[in-house]
DNA sequence: ATTTCTGCAAAACCTTTGCAAGCCG
DNA sequence: CGGCTTGCAAAGGTTTTGCAGAAAT
């Protein structure tokens, strides 16, 4: 195997400006290898295996690259803390992938087509929480 | 005025097996003035001026309270951590009530309706996150 | 009289940050 | 080299927990 197995990785490294370190190839390696929603405790206890001397911290700060860069997504924007609903209207929510606003909007602007209130499986629906994500105008404007 | 105003938040509390006291019922009446998507943390900062005593644990243990009774509900469930999406292909999420558990749906099975660019007021939609919450088969049987 | 609830303080998490040493380009 | 990155440790923010005293039923 002399073919530059990694070359994907390091043109994705440089489309990003972003150095090609060991760490962060073997962290972006073994991401690619996960499957559903890791934490990131979860992605460093992956890593560790390979790269024992690995600090979380490290794992940290390369995830929000990857995020930054497109490269992984987060499964819902957080925010920072629980919110709660103060809305007793049915709605959803329009949330700003910038400033991370959360915005309501009425169930009828977005059109939902047929619900189902069970999934293949037996999951007994509830609700559809419906987060529309994007940027908002002033953060289209703005660097917020 | 004799009339007991209070009522209603009497047989709230009787319904769900839960003691008036005098923090929990300012705290239910100041967060049903209260609009968009609060933090505890904005919760407490209100119910401190009427109830200078009262303490931030407070506010968290009804807050809790009254998600599980269904009082109020979290804007959005939340996970302890941030998840990061592995998933490649276009899909939605599927998150049970209960244990919180996150699983991948086709975005097909979800059957979603005609989707908008742009939303009024200039909000550039980016991608539309749904999430169907309810209860998983598991969760059905056991009490988690 | 019990049971539940509150407030406090400490602990438990999760995540970020500062910084010196090291690696990349 | 010069800038970015790492690992460590400390700090920061959010949420939970244990417990004694107070309030509710």
């Amino acid at each position: 195997m002399l073919v530059n197995e990694t070359k994907p990785f390091r043109e994705l490294c440089r489309e990003n400006g972003i150095a090609v370190t060991h760490q962060r190839q073997v962290l972006y390696e073994t991401m690619k290898t996960m499957h559903g929603h890791p934490s990131p405790e979860e992605v460093y206890a992956r890593v560790k295996k390979k790269v024992p001397a690995i600090s979380l911290a490290t794992v940290y700060k390369n995830i929000h690259i990857f995020v930054e860069s497109g490269v992984f997504r987060e499964v819902s924007l957080h925010h920072g803390s629980v919110r709660v609903e103060m809305n007793g209207e049915p709605h959803h929510h329009v949330v700003c992938s910038k400033c991370r606003k959360i915005t309501d909007i009425g169930e009828k602007e977005l059109g939902l087509g047929a619900k189902r209130s069970r999934l293949p499986g037996g999951f007994l629906v509830e609700r559809y929480a419906v987060d529309v994500i994007g940027v908002c105008a002033k953060c289209q404007k703005s660097d917020c």
